[in-house]
DNA sequence: TTAGAAATTAAACAAACGTTTAATTTAAAC
DNA sequence: GTTTAAATTAAACGTTTGTTTAATTTCTAA
């Protein structure tokens, strides 16, 4: 599926109200009045409201595989793998943050039936990648062998979307009174903090 | 603020409907529908579709807080006390599910400005709480001292979160093919493994 | 038993919704 | 320059939306 320029115009718009107002609370004719054009248009190049939501997923998604499969023959630590693909990993959720933001809301709705196989592969992938930097590490003796790999992403990706989530909390909290500082701190503090996290959890000994 | 039987009746289907299908997804005729009232009856106990769910968001928050006061001054070490506290809080958000997958797109949409000061209160009593435990078990010599308290409650939260919106995903990942053993899963392994996370990064050395 | 308040109802309201129509303009091909 | 297809438009379509009205029933208290 390709798109012109419009189309694509069109899609971004969408994606920033829908994750902002949510895909209900966001009407056709106001993405066609941010979007500079007539409301007739999105019937015409996507069908309907529901395939524009399709097509956006499909269009994101498509372009979120991680570009890490050189990373297992990169020549560093085990450990050093790990942090390079959390901050990869935190660092894709950030620049897809409305993708995300959405894709939240309709995983979890009954309303609609989005195909999600696309994101799924790509989850799976991205699991045997962590397996298999975990396995080395174990085999070189530096982690632990008792370890729920499957439960390891979510410690990561559920950590900064709930820090996401929060924001207005989290700003107030930690003062971070500019966009810049929130920011910044989610790129520093808490791309470490996870990163040592995960770090602790694969060396600690139950 | 005190509601009779039908009015939490209202409250209660309005919540899960709400969780299924987000506030904007949900007509009232549908609420009123599955509660077996007239439609009319919402504007007439709560003012409106927003002001019922304004009631909704407190009735729920009221009842949210851990008891959990008794807890600094129980005579358990302070490990055994971060494990009493996580398992508490994840009873918690498993027995709220449903407000907290509203809260979760209320807090990030710009649509409605619900007042949710009584929740960030509840967030930074724990948050107190946990402070406090760990101050013990540093000073007991049992627990690092650069240790971010703030974004340790995100990896509690975060991870739970993430796990129930992505539940069909884990559900075909771990084969946990039916209700029970997706409850049993989060009671048992995930608990443990955030347990055990936790613990990690409180002891491990950086 | 009766008066008054509270609860409940069906119907109507205007506004907003997603989508379609039919007419018109723009662009591309010959 | 003409023909044909694609793009764009304003208007209208039928539903559905949240809310209000006004009439009626149910309950409560004197």
């Amino acid at each position: 599926m390709e798109f012109n320029e419009k189309q694509i115009e069109i899609l971004l718009v969408a994606e920033q109200l829908f994750a902002e107002e949510g895909f209900d609370g966001t009407s056709v004719r106001e993405i066609a009045k941010i979007a500079n054009i007539n409301v007739a248009m999105i019937s015409y190049y996507f069908g309907s409201k529901e395939k524009l939501l399709e097509a956006l997923v499909l269009y994101r998604i498509s372009g979120m595989q991680l570009h890490l499969e050189s990373l297992s023959t990169e020549d560093i630590s085990p450990i050093e793998k790990i942090e390079k693909l959390i901050s990869y990993y935190i660092h894709r959720i950030n620049s897809n943050r409305c993708m995300y933001q959405i894709l939240h809301f309709e995983l979890s709705t009954t309303k609609r039936e989005l195909n999600l196989e696309a994101f799924t592969k790509v989850k799976k992938n991205n699991l045997i990648l962590l397996e298999n930097i975990i396995t080395e590490g174990q085999l070189q003796g530096l982690f632990q062998h008792n370890i729920n790999v499957a439960l390891i992403p979510p410690i990561i990706i559920g950590t900064i979307t709930h820090f996401h989530m929060n924001k207005p909390y989290y700003v107030d909290l930690l003062h971070l009174d500019s966009d810049e500082k929130y920011e910044d701190y989610i790129a520093n503090e808490l791309t470490k903090h996870i990163q040592k996290t995960i770090k602790a959890l694969l060396i600690y000994e139950d």
